[in-house]
DNA sequence: TCCATCATGTAAGGTGTTACATGATTGC
DNA sequence: GCAATCATGTAACACCTTACATGATGGA
């Protein structure tokens, strides 16, 4: 459901094309939540049978004609029921911590090399994070203050996660570099 | 893939049945990947198709019979060679930050109620694995000394992040109480 | 000339959840 | 008597990814 919800939410702001959507996804809520482009279109088709949002063709010259969707205000309720409803408690999956959780089975310098990419990928997504940051507090005082505040209040907690995450990650790095335990598998 | 070699790891640790990885999925594992009793028991049928891994019948006089699985040599070489592949990169998602994300489509007191119910769980979340981290240490000494290093260390990854989250979160409830912006929604 | 952007989609397959079925044993 | 544990599975769906198809415009 989430994925139905984020587009309506999207939508809410201001009505889209599904590939502006795709792009809105790509460089803005892709922090909490991402989806390939053919997704979005069937997912915005089935809001459009449950009458959630309504389609506005545009027909256009020198590009391929697209449709505008827009939240209907049966979509409106829907979206703030679903956001009022709790958050299930469950934990995030993590392949990386999979790998590093069976690290055992192969040699250290396989989760050493794992640990470094890995702390280079939260880096960049950290910056990511950052520039995203900046851009929200920049353009304040035009309009809407209260959508990028809540934007940014959500990209400060993934934020936090990811900075702590690094510093363990490279405390980690050097635990597994001094040699406490054999290296020898089994 | 992540699943089948998660299988994979645990039970080149020991021999199992697919319900005693349910149970170990749930009390150990379920802290980087889980899964549903369905899925494990599919996912076995499937490695054992593909002969990563084999089954034992034990047959049983008070107990259901049960077929104990251990991984065969193509699954230990599957499994290092799925180990040492790198990790793409990729922010994990979030159903609750999303719900953040869009807070101002709802009333303040929605967020405020989601960020209180968001770090209780984190603050079980935390509980939970440092429970597991002391048994981890407690036990030190004896056998799968290794295998035992290296659930740890994931364990602290992602305790890191969980205690920064939860601090963080304790900032922004005081930033959303504190009300330095309009509650009137649009 | 070749690639990126704009724009929407189909098809196939992989992954994951939920509900249900079965049925003995053990503990409260 | 009722629920939990042990033990394995089927069926139906929901969700997600990847590859592919189409085809014009505009820039390097």
């Amino acid at each position: 459901m989430t994925l139905k919800y984020s587009i309506l939410g999207l939508l809410a702001t201001r009505p889209m094309s599904g590939y502006d959507l795709k792009g809105t996804f790509d460089q803005s809520v892709s922090y909490v939540w991402n989806a390939s482009g053919s997704q979005i279109y069937s997912a915005l088709r089935e809001l459009g049978r449950n009458g959630l949002v309504q389609a506005e063709l545009v027909v256009q010259e020198s590009r391929p004609n697209k449709k505008i969707y827009s939240v209907t205000p049966a979509g409106q309720a829907a979206l703030r029921d679903w956001l009022k409803e709790p958050v299930p408690e469950k934990f995030s999956k993590d392949e990386f911590l999979v790998k590093l959780f069976f690290g055992n089975e192969v040699d250290d310098s396989v989760a050493v090399g794992h640990l470094a990419q890995f702390r280079a990928h939260l880096q960049e997504q950290a910056e990511f994070l950052e520039q995203m940051r900046g851009r929200l507090l920049s353009r304040a005082g035009t309009r809407n203050v209260r959508a990028r505040r809540f934007r940014r209040l959500s990209l400060e907690i993934k934020l936090a996660s990811i900075r702590c995450a690094i510093a363990e990650a490279e405390r980690i790095e050097q635990e597994l570099s001094a040699p406490s335990m054999g290296v020898s598998s089994g």
